[in-house]
DNA sequence: CGCCTACTGACCGAGGTGTG
DNA sequence: CACACCTCGGTCAGTAGGCG
């Protein structure tokens, strides 16, 4: 049985937006042209591709399992691609591609930058897209194929995924150096969901599980801004405060270790691009972070 | 109630194939 | 080569259901 390079592209544009619509106009087709062609693949294959529902559409078990093979064949594709414009070229050493990451906001700045910034700069050709998303986000970014790779903390539980440990961030609690404002017990957080100082706390015992208020400023860069005014504390990686005088490291508490990982879905093929900012990556994060 | 989602039916056009 | 027919895949218009 051989499967239709339509149907397939008509279902890796779907599992990639999530939504037929979104799909019909990416790919320039009316969405009943692009409705046919799912229906068509499903038919060919015996079995349902998504379960279509008013709400909205999700993967089948089977779907899941077509995009890897989608996914596997663009990166074949690219790889074809990319060496037979090198031989037009002459430039067999060049790389050049999109990669994107997804990952959380203490990483990206000071760790994922530096440990990309010598092979971004070496090679032009590469396209980074990288992005920030909220942690319980990073499965679903994964999942639907948002992202070649995602740092997280913790593994990610999809089938198929690997999980890298790549390092650990060590959570501190910091304040301002020279702001002394009574506000020791207000703690800054990026949102409700955010659950770094109640973990911190946990961790710390029994006799340090205490209370305190909280203010959410929704990113990180405006956290420790906040925290360098005397806004309050807040508990962030060691390392985020490299270079920023005003903040300093409240001593009497246990640093807690929190380990960051690497996901990305396992594949028979890897772009070499995606082989490069992986090792890239793999070393850079276990630099920075130690 | 309007918007968004996907599906169905009717119809149309391009391309392939058979026939004279 | 020209024509007729068929198949496939497209669009348009309309429908149904859920959600805010």
């Amino acid at each position: 049985m051989k499967l239709n390079s339509d149907q397939l592209n008509a279902f890796f544009e779907v599992a990639k937006r999530g939504s037929f619509s979104k799909a019909a106009l990416s790919l320039a087709l009316s969405q009943p042209a692009l409705s046919l062609r799912i229906q068509k693949l499903e038919q060919q294959l015996k079995t349902s591709l998504f379960v279509r529902d008013s709400s909205g559409i999700s993967m089948t078990d089977a779907g899941e399992k077509l995009l890897l093979h989608c996914q596997l064949r663009e990166n074949i594709e690219q790889d074809i691609l990319q060496d037979l414009k090198a031989q037009g070229s002459l430039a067999r050493d060049s790389i050049q591609g999109i990669v994107r990451i997804a990952g959380f906001s203490t990483t990206m700045r000071s760790v994922l930058i530096p440990s990309l910034h010598e092979l971004i700069l070496k090679h032009p050709q590469i396209q980074l897209e990288a992005f920030i998303r909220e942690m319980h986000e990073l499965p679903a970014v994964l999942k639907r194929s948002e992202a070649d790779f995602a740092i997280s903390e913790g593994p990610i539980t999809l089938g198929n995924v690997e999980n890298i440990l790549i390092g650990h961030e060590e959570n501190v609690v910091i304040e301002s150096k020279k702001i002394i404002s009574g506000r020791e017990d207000i703690y800054l957080d990026n949102d409700s969901e955010d659950q770094a100082t109640f973990n911190f706390f946990k961790a710390q015992g029994n006799g340090k599980n205490k209370k305190f208020k909280r203010n959410y400023l929704d990113e990180g860069n405006a956290i420790l801004d906040a925290v360098e005014l005397g806004w309050g504390r807040s508990i962030q990686p060691r390392h985020l405060i490299e270079g920023r005088n005003n903040l300093r490291i409240v001593p009497g508490f246990k640093a807690i270790k929190v380990p960051i990982y690497l996901n990305y879905f396992k594949q028979p093929f890897y772009l070499k691009i995606h082989e490069l900012v992986r090792d890239h990556i793999k070393t850079g994060f276990r630099r920075g972070l130690g």
